[in-house]
DNA sequence: GACGTCACAGCAAGCGCTTTCTATGTAGAC
DNA sequence: GTCTACATAGAAAGCGCTTGCTGTGACGTC
């Protein structure tokens, strides 16, 4: 049989209740007596049971963090941080908390359904990580969700996701808009006219956002943009790869590949290699996020640098109540322009 | 106030149990009936207690999975692999459950922490990933924590981690050694003589074994080791561009480096092309693990590739007793060497 | 027509903990 | 020496759910 507080508290000869003190540590008890009960926990080798204590106390020390793509170091570096700051197992926080990563995969219904589970879970916070998905119905179910969480009490925190507001949400937002026009800005400088725009998947904020930078900065140089030039993929190098081929088929005469992501940047490099083009020498390339590899790419990747750990951290503290939220409870967090050498000037 | 069983119950003009019995669907009830619970609980936006529900029931919907590193695409991958066979929302198990991904960061004491942690949580199954740490003190807590665990009904599974005997785990272990031997045997036979190592921490299951595979080579070739080509690191870039300057430092001549994994000889090449040496030509380079972006170095990373999404998803089924264990509870998974442009014959 | 069989539904006893309220012993205050 | 105050421990009432067991009609059987 598994070992109760009650068993504890027959071996310390003392009652439940002040075993349960003990282990939670918020009432007085007299230091010969926590001895006793520690020791007899000790010799036990109890376990607190999890969910009776969830259940007694109303509260769980479960947090959630919700990624689109685990296998993505993007989310997994955020991960990493939010995690950190929550106070798992030798975190910063005292209390021993359980980092609970959910992969949505980009499904709008498994996002649903993790905060249903998470709900369920009476998790203690929740932060969601990276784009949203625009579809109008799924971001009303969202959103209600959200305000639910956050009416019970928890508290809800976005990390490079857009607000949504009334929500009761707390919003760490990335520029993405401000870094995508940065980054065309400076091919628009280096002197390229004919820019393809490999972009995420259709639905996302991330994507269009990302987007709409890219053609700001076209807009504002009075480049006028060929409909043909831009592509919707997914975030991955293979998605990078195939978009490449297909920009190149439209439009051979390109002299700049603009990527949603580093990875995608990488795919597209590839594409461009086996085209028999140089980088940068006859198409420059740019990615985004400056994920730890792409400045092992040769020629180092041209990206927009975000601060994904230092976001992380702060939505993990933020999640836990040491931090304070942003006023507004939102805060827009700026990319770095981080010149390369995937970019130089076109030919001629 | 939150709505409970007990309000759906009564809405619905039944008993508790029966409203229980609807959610769970392992008992008969009337059709009839069955709607009018139903409809109830989506009137009231009913969402189960999952404390009180595993208190009860005595087990949760929880599986962890112990990750080293959550920003390592190592561990991405296979945390999604296993979390997609968990059978979360969308997975191909039925019932929901939460797959609770823990970032050890490689820490002992972190590492049986969350295992405590999940076992307070009554987890369903528990899911190690990735080496283990060879400190005999450690390595006894730890597998005292797992037998303890399997003996309470989980089940416990290793991927891609040395089986543990008599800890009742079920072991999917990846053979590092042979793949490491692989790897050093084909730059022998490209004709490398002075073939430097960058390892991973010396603690590690997955360290020794690689350095193992690659001595075993070195030995069947009759090449004696410089103790000086060996240096030890993390599993990351930095530490690889860090450990091959030191290389280079104690001995010039090297016509080979072989790194602990990927990330690593990215970091490798980086430290080779700034000290001026070209790539074969001068300087070959492997990793190990093949992960994405092993294929856009260029020249492309010569390496072993293990099937990381493959294992994971089988260690995924098993912990969810979908896939039988492998006889004897452990299995070997071999990994497959990548010939790319990274590793060419030394000049001359 | 009396009786066993089913198919459902409800009762009620927990599951193992937290926490409010109450009891008790001790120490200082006058 | 009695009284108040304080520190500490215990009793007991749940927290919201599951499930074994106990009804209870409807049905079929001889």
């Amino acid at each position: 049989m598994t070992v109760t507080l009650a068993d504890v508290a027959a071996r310390a000869q003392v009652s439940p209740a002040t075993v349960s003190r003990v282990l939670n540590g918020n009432y007085p008890v007299a230091a010969s007596t926590r001895e006793r009960v520690l020791k007899a926990v000790d010799e036990l080798d109890y376990v607190l049971n999890g969910p009776a204590s969830a259940l007694a106390a109303a509260t769980s020390d479960l947090v959630g963090i919700l990624v689109n793509d685990i296998a993505d170091p993007f989310f997994g570096i955020m991960a990493s941080a939010i995690q950190s700051e929550i106070g798992g197992p030798g975190g910063r926080a005292g209390g021993e908390r359980l980092a609970v990563v959910c992969n949505t995969g980009g499904s709008p219904e498994r996002e649903l359904t993790y905060l249903t589970l998470l709900q369920r879970q009476r998790a203690a916070a929740v932060v969601l990580t990276g784009g949203a998905i625009e579809d109008a119905q799924h971001k009303a179910a969202m959103d209600a969700k959200l305000r639910k969480l956050a009416d019970a009490g928890k508290r809800v925190v976005l990390c490079g996701r857009p607000q949504a507001p009334e929500t009761g949400a707390i919003a760490l937002t990335f520029d993405n808009r401000g870094g995508g026009q940065e980054l065309t800005e400076h091919l628009i400088r280096l002197g390229h006219r004919r820019l393809g725009y490999i972009a995420g998947p259709e639905e996302r904020t991330t994507t269009r956002h990302r987007l709409e930078g890219h053609r700001d900065a076209l807009a504002a140089h009075g480049i006028e943009e060929d409909p043909r030039w831009t592509v919707h993929g997914r975030y991955d190098r293979r998605s990078g790869y195939e978009a490449t081929l297909e920009l190149l088929r439209r439009d051979p005469s390109l002299t700049a590949v603009v990527a949603a992501n580093d990875s995608v940047a990488l795919g597209a490099c590839a594409a461009l290699r086996e085209s028999g083009r140089r980088i940068p020498d006859d198409v420059s390339v740019a990615g985004f996020d400056d994920l730890p590899f792409s400045i092992d790419a040769v020629p180092a990747l041209t990206t927009v640098r975000l601060p994904l750990a230092e976001a992380g951290a702060r939505a993990g503290r933020i999640a836990m109540g040491r931090e304070e939220a942003p006023p507004g409870g939102i805060t827009s967090v700026r990319g770095e322009l981080m010149v390369r050498g995937s970019t130089a000037g076109p030919r001629g």
